[in-house]
DNA sequence: CATGAATGAGCATTCATTCAT
DNA sequence: TATGAATGAATGCTCATTCAT
């Protein structure tokens, strides 16, 4: 048992280390040019290993896809949990930063979801896959709804639909980010990243509050 | 001389054509799934005759969403110039529902213009292309620029930098289209493409307002 | 169109070249160990240019094979051809020959026919071609069968089915060739191909006809 | 010494487990198509296991082909056993019934002697193997073998060599059921496979029958 | 003995690009 | 100028066999 243990183990261990190859191979060439020889070249593995872990390339990045999810799920629920409750407007601006943070600490993670959100991938996937995908996301979205609809409560935000608004902040940050991680519309807009998702966060959070009074 | 325009033209006529074959055939398909036989077929040529009027599979693309930028930078401008120059939020409304025509109308080259963005592409374009790209995205990119700022001319905007605040607008909408574009996203989100996107938008005009008064 | 006729005078004459190609390929090695490289590199040939003319390794082995069986069919018609009509027996006699001469001139082909009737192949194989073999095979055994009917209208003929019979010979023969070409069941009825084929033949001969008078 | 033969009959059964399990797949799958893998887990072994009980998987087919013959030749026997000595064509009849049986009941391994004889196999095989099986092929002709010289004594059958009128009675039904088991040929004949098999039966005893008298 | 993880050669197929006509 | 035949490197995936534990 104790042999089967270790096993499984190293079994997950494995995994694990395969998906950081592939992690680090995706990243440098993209999903679509790299190939699973320099996956497993990466992972000082033999080709065939590979596909002893995962059924195809494409499940490879959908599992990568998942723990990028999963990490940034992490991430912000870390950063709701540091904030008190009573000021939800301090709690979004926290979410913000560390949505900001993940995109530029782990950028290749950031990378994943955009392109799977993005590419034709999907198609060989399954479905149970999907369904987490979309479980993890929507809980990750529930926790940015939740801090609308308490500032709703406390008066201090404007809008009716707070899963909508929800919806327009993760919105624009993902434009500020998308339109900051490439060089030349950041030229563009002479701005760099920081500071135009910044500048997005608070015209957003002046756009949600209650005016007047 | 004549002969040499008229050679000239029919150049260009042929360019054009085999453009818009394509931009069907990568709409269809997407870049990478999309052939240069397929676009040959459908431009009704030979695939060699593609090679005399491209370098690559990548330079047609290059220019093809050169055009889509060009259209976007017409129908932005026709909408400007629809408008009273008095009013800059209605200016910026205006514009705004013309990059949403622009993302439903023409699918493709919105897609275009985001692929190009995101992709890895850009490897193995000339840089006199990217200079053309920059220099039209940037033209673009003014009139928001401009409307912001008239309207803190006016009075009744509130930000400090105008080309930021642009950015910001442009990313917003941006990433509302995006996240729109995406069928498990926007379920996530519970809206459908139009509402998101005016929801955005009045927020950050929201935003953008001078306040109190 | 004299250029488009070259043209496809010369598309005619690669496509059979490479079937030659394929042939002596697939008679050497069979069709499962064969590959598509070797094809190429025995006709001199790119492995691209392979799928220029087929689509399929599998394509390939239908075509030949249709070649194969339009081979015996004329090889039995030319033997048919060369009997007087009033000797059905004498016909049936000529016709064996011939199959045996093409078994034996034409090992490979003989093998492709045999192979693809036991083979996993026709699974990926466009039901026109099949129909295609249908067809053929059926006017070959039609050959047989008239002779047989002919044999019965004499009265020097007993079976009441003709083309049950001609089955009958079509399968005894077959039999006889495949154990033939086998070295080690050859051993075992210690009898070289011809003599082993001539006296099935001549057993059947005898077992068709009327008995008494 | 009580120790190692219980040894050397456990590993006798595991080695039979092994082939029960690679029968089954093999006459699901093919030989081709069948993977060690699946053998390995049909026998719910290791993969490793397997070639700790033979070499490669070409012997796993060579030893499973050698037990179909044994079969085969046990089931023959035992029709010959049921036979009274005197009628030599009732031999015949029922030996032939029982080979039909054998091909209809047990069709895997009636496919696996075919395949055995028309494939590629018989490279990687050790040479006692194949002496084995041509002892086992040669006593079950033997058999048929007998009849026919039986039938010759008896004065009932013509033929000078029943040795290869044995062959030729092997040979035409072989044909006759390769030929029925072939859906295509089979709808040629337009014959179902006992009623073809039984014809070439008749049509064979007929014509080794001594005429006249 | 038993295992199953690891291997890597092998294969069918695709496609951007070139070039002779 | 136009063509389309030819190319061959590249790629995802398979599987018989080996070997450390």
């Amino acid at each position: 048992m104790a042999a089967a243990d270790r096993r499984e183990l190293e079994r997950a261990r494995r995994k694990q280390e395969i998906l950081c190859a592939a992690r680090a191979v995706f990243a440098q060439d993209g999903y679509n040019r790299a190939t699973v020889d320099a996956v497993a070249r990466r992972a000082e593995l033999g080709k065939g290993t590979i596909y002893l872990y995962f059924d195809t390339k494409e499940a490879i990045l959908a599992e990568l896809t998942l723990q990028a999810l999963g990490e940034l799920g992490e991430q912000l629920q870390a950063a709701v949990d540091r904030c008190s409750p009573l000021y939800p407007d301090q709690r979004l601006r926290a979410m913000a930063d560390a949505y900001l943070a993940f995109a530029q600490h782990t950028p290749d993670y950031f990378r994943l979801l955009n392109a799977f959100d993005h590419g034709g991938f999907q198609d060989g996937i399954s479905s149970a896959l999907k369904e987490q995908i979309l479980v993890e996301s929507n809980h990750t979205l529930d926790l940015v709804a939740q801090a609308v609809a308490d500032g709703m409560a406390l008066g201090i935000f404007a809008p009716e639909d707070a899963r909508q608004a929800a919806g327009v902040l993760w919105a624009a940050l993902n434009g500020a980010l998308a339109l900051a991680a490439h060089p030349i519309r950041r030229m563009l807009v002479a701005a760099d990243a920081a500071s135009l998702y910044q500048a997005t966060l608070e015209v957003y959070l002046k756009g949600l509050e209650v005016r007047g009074a």
